[in-house]
DNA sequence: CCAATATTCTTGACTCATTCCAGAAAGCGG
DNA sequence: CCGCTTTCTGGAATGAGTCAAGAATATTGG
């Protein structure tokens, strides 16, 4: 769990402006692990009752280009946002309820990132997703 | 390369009604893999001048859920539909132009099925993208 | 082969996430 | 402390996709 300070310095350490709103958005980013972007204007506006919108699109767009977040964009739902980075995890998202949690990478360093025929791309990441029920949602058995 | 009666018949099986869209749809996914919606509709007027955008989504949903044809939908980009299904296999997007391509499963049968902890979710799916530049971009070098 | 019925298609309005724009308000370097 | 540049605010706009009501059209029993 970092502090203000901490927030200060990533942002510095990436060239850019430390300014209020952003340091609120990593913290919102870091206390919310995969939040939607409506969670997070709403976790930032607890102590930043002001932050429009746009700061927290224009902040998370700036902060997943340098790297400090990462965007996660499961098929169906709207973009999510973690800052975890750098190591190339993985997700599980619930069918059900929509739930997600990190899963390391299944064998070992960077497996998946073997594709068997590459057709001539010259690949640099691979993104895995896992669907299947979550524990509430596997014992409850609804839809 | 289906012709219209494999299509009708590929309908019934799957308990749908057999319409001019539905074929039409059919034959447009399988004539233009990793298409998205507006290319689909595109491709079936040219059959079928008078079919609705609506039309087109209700059709690819109907037969994405009875799994005559998957629906694929890298971040960043709106959903694509393709006909070959029944084998989990990736597919591999350009970062520069988009074009995706298809990759079998990286290690035999189902590899990335196996998480390597999956927090007690009951997984039945993995989902691969690789990221990286197709041929042609790589060569361009541009961004 | 034809009518009855349930599904499917058309048209048009609408939602939702996200982006664009112009002007006001900060950060940062000197 | 000052000016320049980047960032934030507020509002409008875009684009994919969905919802709803009525018209059209497949299938099914006669």
């Amino acid at each position: 769990m970092a502090a203000t300070l901490d927030f200060q310095q990533m942002l510095r350490g990436a060239a850019l402006r430390v300014t209020r709103p952003r340091v609120a958005v990593l913290g919102a980013v870091q206390a919310h692990p995969h939040a939607d972007t409506d969670s997070i204007i709403g976790a930032v506006r607890t102590e930043l009752p002001e932050v429009s919108r746009q700061a927290v699109y224009d902040v998370l767009r700036a902060l997943t280009v340098v790297g400090l977040v990462r965007r996660i964009e499961p098929p169906g739902t709207a973009a999510r946002y973690e800052s975890r980075v750098g190591d190339n995890h993985h997700h599980v998202v619930c069918r059900s309820c929509g739930l997600i949690a990190d899963v390391d990478c299944a064998v070992g360093a960077a497996p998946c990132l073997a594709a068997s025929d590459g057709h001539g791309y010259s690949i640099d990441e691979a993104e895995v997703t896992y669907w299947g029920r979550c524990p509430d949602c596997s014992t409850a058995g609804s839809s």
